[in-house]
RNA sequence: GGCGCUAUCGUCUAGGGGUUAGGACGGAAGAUUCUCAAUCUUCAAACCCGGGUUCGAUUCCCGGUAGCGCUACCA
C-alpha cells in the first residue's frame, strides 16, 4: 500500500506499467530499468502497475512472464498496483468529466474494424450526430438501457492546440482539431486505457512518465484527460524505440525468443550485463564509457542522456531455436505465447560424438545475440569474484546432469572464466571435467603440428612415464614436461598437444598444467592409457 | 491517406559552423602464450539527398526521401 508521502516531495514517483498481453521484451525491460535507475538516482520511488484493463487479451500466463522476467533483472519496486482493481476510480474520474460537459455519450455501435479502416481517407474524428446530443437526450436513452461509450469531447474549433514539454524530445505541440474523440469508458463500462492510466497516474502521484516512444501522440489525449480531470500533468519522458536489425519493432512472431527477456536468462546472461547492454541502447554517459557497475549506472543515469532514434538490437533474426512450431498448432498468436521456447542448448558433452558439433551447438546460440550484449556478459563474468561466478555456475551444471562439487567448481572456474561469454558455455568449456568417460574422438588429432603418429606415441608414452611418478602441481608439471620434451627433441607444443588432446579429448582447452592439476593423476593417466590405446590400432 | 517523431562507420554512440569527425562492439592483420581465450598494437569502416543562411556547413533553416510511431469501445 502506498505511503502517503508530502504531495510537495520533490522525490520523483515513477511506474512500470506493463499490460500483461505477451511475454516482457527487452524493449519492456529497458523502460523497466531506465524507471528505475531515475527513481534510484533520485532518491525516488519505483512503481509496477499491471495496466490489465484489457480483460480480452489479459492471461496469467503473460502476467507470470512479466514477473519472471522482472525477478530475474532482480532490481525490485517499491509499490504494486493492478489497474483492474481501480476501476472504480476510473470510472469516477470519467463521470467528472462527463459531469464538466468534457466528454458525451455515444450509442454509435462500435467499429466491427478493418472494413474501412483499409479504405480510409482522411482521418476519423468523432461519429457524426454523437457529439451534439443533448443532455437530456442523452440521459434518457442510457436510462432506457442503450449502450453507449463515453467520448472525449475534444476541442473542434478556436485552433486550441495541445501542448506539452518531453524531457527527451523537447516542446511537442498539436492541433487539438487533429485529435479524435477518443474513448473513455467502453460500451460494457470498461475503462480504456487512456482512462485508466491517467486516473491512476494522478492518484499514484506519478511525477514523471517515462515509458516507450510509441505514446508520444498519445500523450496529447493524456494531457486532455488531465486537464479535464482537473490534474497537473506529470512530467514526460518518452523513450526512443528498440527494433529489430530489419528495422521493424520487436516482435516473437517475426523475431523470435530472442526478443524474450527469459531468453537472454536462460542462455546464460549475468542480468548486470544485460542491464548494462540495454541501458546502451538509446541512452548515453556521453563519456565513453560502457562497461558498468548497477552502481556506476545509478549514479551516472539521467534523462539528458537519451537520445531521440530506434536503436537497433542487432541480433541474428530467427537463428534462435525457432518454435518446435508444427508441434503446437494452439490458436493463440504467438505474441501471448508467455515463455517463448528456449535457445538451442548445446548439446550435452556426453551424449554428442563429433567435436565439430558441439562447436557449432555453441557458435549457434552466441550467433544469435548482440554481440555487444556477448562482449559485455563476458566484461562482466569476468569481472565477478571466482567464489561468486562459480557458485553461479554450478547450478547449471548440476541441471545439465553433471555431479560436481562447489569444491571442484571452485577449481574448474578460474581455467575456464575467459574462456565463456554465456554461462551455459561452461557446459562446452569444461566439458570434460565433469565426465568420467571422454566422448569419442579422431585419434589422428592426437597427431602434433608437423609431426606423425609415431610421435604423438613417442610422447604420450613418455609423458605417461613422467606424470606417473611427479606431483600433480603448476610448476612440477611445466618442469617435468617441458624436460620430457628436450629429451625427446620435439617442441614443447608438440609435446603438449597430444597429451592435451588426450586429456580433453579436444584441440582448444584451459592451460595445459592446471587442467592437469584439476583432473588429478589418475583421470590423466586414465585417458592418456586410452589416448595410447587409440593409437596403436 | 492524416498527424507526429527520427536520420553520424555494419551495429551502439560522442561531437558540433572551421576537427586527421572521437570511442566501443563486430571484422581484418600482427604481437604474446603450450592450443583456445584473454591482453596489447595496427588497419578498414560514417555525417541520407537537394536547396538556403554563411567567408565556411556534417552541424542552423526549409524541402525531399527513408524509417518508425499514432490514427480502435488494444495497450
Amino acid at each position: 500500500m502506498p505511503e502517503i508521502l508530502d504531495p510537495a516531495s520533490p522525490k520523483p514517483r515513477v511506474r512500470f506499467a506493463p499490460s500483461p498481453t505477451g511475454f516482457l521484451h527487452v524493449g519492456s525491460a529497458r523502460t523497466f530499468i531506465f524507471n528505475w535507475l531515475y527513481a534510484r538516482h533520485n532518491g525516488g520511488t519505483m512503481i509496477l502497475r499491471l495496466d490489465d484493463t484489457d480483460v480480452e487479451r489479459n492471461t496469467q500466463a503473460s502476467v507470470d512472464s512479466i514477473f519472471d522476467g522482472l525477478k530475474w533483472l532482480n532490481l525490485g519496486w517499491d509499490e504494486e498496483y493492478k489497474q483492474s482493481e481501480r476501476m472504480d476510480l476510473h470510472r469516477k474520474t470519467a463521470w467528472t468529466i462527463f459531469e464538466k460537459g468534457l466528454a458525451y455519450r455515444d450509442f454509435t455501435p462500435a467499429h466491427t474494424g478493418d472494413a474501412e479502416k483499409s479504405g480510409a481517407q482522411g482521418t476519423w474524428l468523432f461519429n457524426p450526430g454523437a457529439r451534439e446530443l443533448s443532455r437530456t437526450e442523452s440521459d434518457r436513452r442510457a436510462a432506457a438501457g442503450e449502450p453507449f461509450a463515453l467520448r472525449f469531447r475534444v476541442p473542434r474549433d478556436g485552433g486550441q492546440l495541445v501542448r506539452f514539454a518531453d524531457a527527451v524530445y523537447g516542446e511537442q505541440v498539436k492541433a487539438a482539431a487533429d485529435i479524435e474523440d477518443f474513448a473513455l469508458l467502453r460500451s460494457d463500462g470498461m475503462p480504456t486505457y487512456h482512462l485508466a492510466s491517467c486516473a491512476d497516474d494522478s492518484d499514484l502521484r506519478i511525477s514523471h512518465i517515462i515509458r516507450g516512444q510509441d505514446h508520444l501522440s498519445n500523450t496529447y489525449k493524456h494531457i486532455l484527460i488531465f486537464e479535464a480531470a482537473g490534474c497537473k500533468p506529470p512530467q514526460f519522458a518518452h523513450l526512443p524505440l528498440l527494433v529489430a536489425p530489419d528495422g521493424t519493432k520487436l516482435s516473437k512472431r517475426r523475431h523470435g525468443p530472442v526478443v524474450s527477456v527469459t531468453t537472454y536468462r536462460d542462455a546464460g546472461f549475468l542480468s548486470e550485463a544485460f542491464i548494462n547492454f540495454l541501458c546502451l541502447l538509446g541512452w548515453s554517459p556521453k563519456n565513453d564509457r560502457e562497461n558498468m557497475s548497477l552502481q556506476e549506472l545509478t549514479d551516472i543515469f539521467s534523462l539528458e542522456g537519451i537520445n531521440r532514434s530506434n536503436a537497433v538490437v542487432n541480433f541474428k533474426e530467427a537463428s534462435v531455436g525457432r518454435a518446435p512450431s508444427p508441434a503446437d498448432n494452439s490458436q493463440i498468436s504467438p505474441d501471448v505465447i508467455p515463455n517463448p521456447p528456449r535457445v538451442v542448448i548445446p548439446p550435452l558433452p556426453h551424449v554428442v560424438i563429433p567435436s565439430e558439433a558441439r562447436d557449432l551447438g555453441l557458435a549457434a546460440a552466441e550467433d544469435t545475440f548482440d554481440p555487444k550484449a556477448l562482449w559485455l556478459n563476458a566484461e562482466h563474468i569476468r569481472a565477478l569474484p571466482v567464489e561468486e561466478l562459480s557458485a553461479r555456475l554450478l547450478p547449471i551444471v548440476r541441471a545439465a546432469g553433471f555431479d560436481v562439487t562447489p569444491e571442484k567448481m571452485l577449481r574448474i572456474t578460474p581455467l575456464i572464466r575467459e574462456r565463456i561469454k554465456l554461462l551455459r558455455d561452461v557446459l562446452s568449456a569444461a566439458d570434460f571435467f565433469f565426465v568420467d568417460q571422454l566422448p569419442p574422438y579422431d585419434p589422428a588429432e592426437l597427431i602434433p603440428q608437423k609431426g606423425d603418429a609415431a610421435m604423438a606415441m613417442k610422447v604420450l608414452s613418455r609423458a605417461r612415464e613422467v606424470l606417473a611418478k611427479i606431483e600433480f602441481k603448476h610448476d612440477p608439471l611445466d618442469q617435468a614436461l617441458r624436460a620430457a620434451a628436450l629429451e625427446l627433441g620435439v617442441k614443447a607444443g608438440q609435446m603438449f598437444q597430444p597429451i592435451r588432446l588426450a586429456v580433453c579429448g579436444r584441440k582448444n582447452a584451459p592451460p595445459l598444467f592446471e587442467t592437469l592439476e584439476v583432473l588429478g593423476k589418475e583421470t590423466t593417466l586414465a585417458r592418456i592409457e586410452q589416448a595410447l590405446a587409440m593409437t596403436q590400432q
